[in-house]
DNA sequence: TTGAAAGCGCTAACAA
DNA sequence: TTGTTAGCGCTTTCAA
């Protein structure tokens, strides 16, 4: 009786090294491309590997190393569901996977709610990964100050605070607000209101440069003319609409997101309001579909290729024991005929 | 002298064993819920875990188990770069984050290219994770037939094929373009036009959708009126731009996707072509922006919660060894004004 | 330059 | 109901 010998499934590294004809742990070196081992017989293993469709057991590896290779990504929401309804973050989150996957790391995303009983440390450990992003502060800038002192790997896309003991990378507010009003002021618009909620972090930085660039102008600050959008569906539009209803007039805005600035158009339009004839409106992100719009946006941008870059290798950097400084972006104004026509 | 007694940290479920008095196994038992383990027993260690901070190595229980409750998600692209440029897809991507995630699973998601030195099934085996989602078919069918036959469980969002081996769950194409073409025609348009790519899986049976309610509204079809996209930055625009200027004229178009629809209203809006007096317009998907835009978007809406859940249902269910099958999702019409005033 | 051996922290078969 | 024991597949000292 003649026994088939199908060739052995390889799975492992002891299987490889027999057939190599050396021990497991030159296997495992010589994949690892130890130059301790024979440049020749590393060649001989790597092809031998190849040939025999073996690859090495990553959760075993991972396991051994303590390190996994993966980054996590959070986007802190006080909402009970995962609200990436943000389109910017989006686009952020697609340049960190490729600055990611260039350096050879997994992105995990992770729809965890922070609440509670569910802190964020506890979805560190939960979680099977080196380090850690988050996609903006909102309101957790204190758990994510403890989390840091806890020494976990991890960066932060958001604003520079003065307390703040972790790493952020983001744009910088503050002169994007000021330009997004200096642009409108130099179209010769007197009264320019605003729309976003100024009590975020990123929020209340734009805030500040709209009040200086009215300063600058010499216009008196006009609290009438900040409009908070209402938290609920369209309710930047429903905010617009009712202020506007309500008599009080201008003739430029300044919106905090894109989103926003096309919740304006969309309120005003109907009410015999051109843009930009009797309102130029800016927006902020500069996302995809702002030039899009119609009237294309004129919007803040960000550079999210840059950020996404900047945010991977600071983390890395941070888990290679480096020390590691913020950074804050450039912002560019970028022009279109929501304000200009 | 006497040392210093800090509480010693727990670190591994042999110390958790110890402070409990019992063994290992029966912490590991108990941890997971085995109700082997005294419910006494089983609570006396949940809460001294907690007391002392222990949370079990995931990286050892995934290695020893063979499983790592995490999914892999890819999004096909014969680009180099991670192109979700698709705001459908990235509102699927949530849903699916959510529902891997009330089912205790992770999401890994995996900007890999696919290329022909590393095909899919490299990516499979190095990636962490013990299925995969694959968001669209692309040019790629093939390869997932391929892969599917290896045995490896995946799910892919997209059309049904007749020699498909794999698992799918996707809008009814079919019935979506026919639809949309039906809505234009019940407005008493004659000449619909058709903006997007009929070479796709996806793409063909919108097409075959759109000509079979032409055929039934006995409205002859007309090659002229089939615009393609460029594929180039605002190549919907210009191929819509570049039609109508050489004197090609319709009343009705419907674009493959939203995005596709918005280039047509900024295509034609500058050329005085009133929407939807003039021209009704339909675009496919029902993203977020759609009721942004002005005019607001008719369109296909392909519901991405029942999407993301299913493809997650069926993966698990998969993995758990059962026999699934694929899904065709309903479609419905969303009526706004870029159709109807 | 290579091999032998120990062990990462956990689970699960088997025994008690 | 609990404990004992034997690994999972890999990396890495240490010794040769």
């Amino acid at each position: 009786m003649t026994k088939t010998i199908d060739r052995p499934k390889i799975t492992k590294m002891s299987d490889l090294a027999l057939i190599a004809g050396v021990s497991k742990s030159t296997v495992s070196r010589a994949l690892a491309g130890n130059e301790l081992v024979n440049k020749e017989t590393r060649d001989r293993i790597a092809a031998l590997a190849r040939e025999h469709n073996y690859r090495i057991n990553t959760k075993a590896r991972n396991f051994r190393t303590k390190q996994s290779l993966t980054i996590g990504l959070m986007v802190p929401s006080s909402q009970s569901k995962w609200q990436i309804n943000d389109p910017f973050f989006l686009e952020l989150l697609g340049s960190i996977a490729i600055a990611l996957n260039e350096r050879g790391h997994e992105l995990l995303l992770s729809s965890a709610k922070l609440s509670a009983e569910h802190g964020i440390d506890e979805l560190v450990s939960q979680s099977h990964c080196d380090g850690l992003i988050f996609i903006g502060q909102a309101d957790i800038h204190q758990q994510l100050n403890d989390l840091a002192s806890f020494n976990h790997a991890m960066v932060v896309w958001g604003g520079k605070l003065d307390d703040q003991k972790y790493v952020t990378v983001g744009g910088d507010n503050f002169k994007g607000g000021y330009e997004a009003t200096k642009h409108l002021l130099s179209l010769g618009r007197q009264r320019v209101a605003l729309l976003g909620d100024n009590t975020t972090v990123e929020g209340s930085m734009r805030f500040a440069g709209y009040r200086l660039a009215l300063e600058e102008a010499g216009i008196a600050f006009d609290e009438l003319l900040c409009i908070r959008p209402e938290a609920v569906k369209n309710g930047g539009m429903k905010a617009v609409q009712k202020c506007y209803d309500s008599g009080i007039r201008f003739d430029a805005l300044f919106a905090f997101s894109d989103i926003l600035a096309m919740a304006v158009i969309r309120a005003l339009t109907p009410r015999g309001v051109s843009i930009p004839d009797d309102v130029a409106v800016v927006g902020y992100d500069d996302i995809a579909l702002a030039g899009y719009y119609l009237p294309p946006i004129t919007s803040i941008r960000q550079d999210r290729e840059l950020g996404g870059q900047l945010l991977v290798e600071k983390l890395l950097a941070l888990l290679d024991g480096e020390q590691v400084a913020s950074s804050l972006l450039e912002t560019t104004l970028v022009v279109r005929q929501s304000s200009v026509k």
